[in-house]
DNA sequence: GTCTATAGGTGGATAGAC
DNA sequence: GTCTATCCACCTATAGAC
């Protein structure tokens, strides 16, 4: 009853998921492989059928959660509220999705680009490279939704990136607001 | 030969320095208090009659260091470059050497705020409550030195931690070095 | 492909001698 | 205060049954 190459693609997605909410939560040294499977519903033994190293599954959760979260933040949906000021509609979805209370909450998940900045820092070449492609993905699209210089969509970046991290790493529930907000009418302002 | 109260703070010392530069290069999980001890020229045995968890030690190191690392680059000394813009000169010189190549590297240790964001997002509240006190203090020294608006200050801090953990992940040099130079004149435009 | 069991290593914290 | 020796818990990766 398990033998299906649906059912593989299917395991694979339900460790990839807890994966990358796991690592989100607690970093790659404190994330085990038995918290992850056990998320799965599976146990230790399965896991290297599916990849060949924890490392392997660090920087394929961190694309998989990376892509997702960002294609939801984008909004390919319907559902858009009103346009402020003259920013297009997606970007400014993005800019309220991403430095949110929500999202800094990491209750579901969260973008691996800001939670795990420094974590990754601390890792070899593949997964940094992993990171950089990540992140110049990123660059790509919010240069098309904002026609702004390159330094510009670069700071908005950092903003957005940074403002969730320090955001997260800070116990003041008022400051983190003061930062989060700070960091949308610096973006805004550079538009 | 060792027992005077001024050995145990040279003691103390050593380990504080050693455990800054370790914990900003591998972070609070890779770094052992066998290699903290190494490096301050002891053995894990002594460890416990200066500190009493490793979770102490990494708040205690985390002080010392921002500390440290602030009053340096905000420069109490007396060659400074010349002054550039409008701004402070005390302002320009804290940002050059913040977002310096050298100060990304590590090579002389590195800001726990910036080195270490997500790794103590992760951590508990004694942690993060430390955290907290350093960047309100770092807040108060900005706020100082240039005379803008709160949220302007805020945006800056951002862009100046997280510009630094931000190339710090990255592989790419050249990104690297963009990252870096959008957040200088990013924090430039703000003054 | 998934399970149980285990190998093999690491590291925080403590005890007790000096 | 600093040392050596040890306890104990945890975790990655593999072996082998089903």
């Amino acid at each position: 009853m398990a033998w299906s190459p649906e059912h593989k693609q299917q395991s694979r997605e339900r460790i990839l998921k807890a994966a990358s909410r796991l690592f989100a939560a607690r970093g790659f040294e404190q994330t085990g492989i038995d918290q992850v499977m056990a998320a799965a519903d599976m146990t230790r033994g399965a896991f290297y059928s599916h990849f060949k190293s924890k490392a392997e599954l660090y920087t394929e959760a961190m694309t998989w959660a990376g892509i997702r979260r960002f294609r939801y933040a984008l909004g390919a949906d319907s559902a858009d509220q009103p346009t402020v000021d003259s920013a297009p509609p997606s970007l400014n979805r993005l800019v309220e999705t991403y430095l949110s209370e929500e999202h800094i909450s990491g209750q579901h998940g969260g973008c691996p680009m800001a939670f795990l900045v420094t974590d990754i820092a601390q890792r070899d070449e593949p997964v940094r490279s992993c990171y950089t492609r990540l992140l110049k993905g990123m660059l790509g699209k919010m240069s098309e939704v904002a026609q702004v210089d390159r330094p510009q969509v670069l700071q908005n970046m950092v903003m957005m990136i940074g403002g969730v991290a320090i955001a997260r790493a800070v116990n003041d529930p008022e400051l983190q607001q003061e930062l989060l907000n700070a960091c949308k009418t610096g973006i805004q302002d550079n538009l």
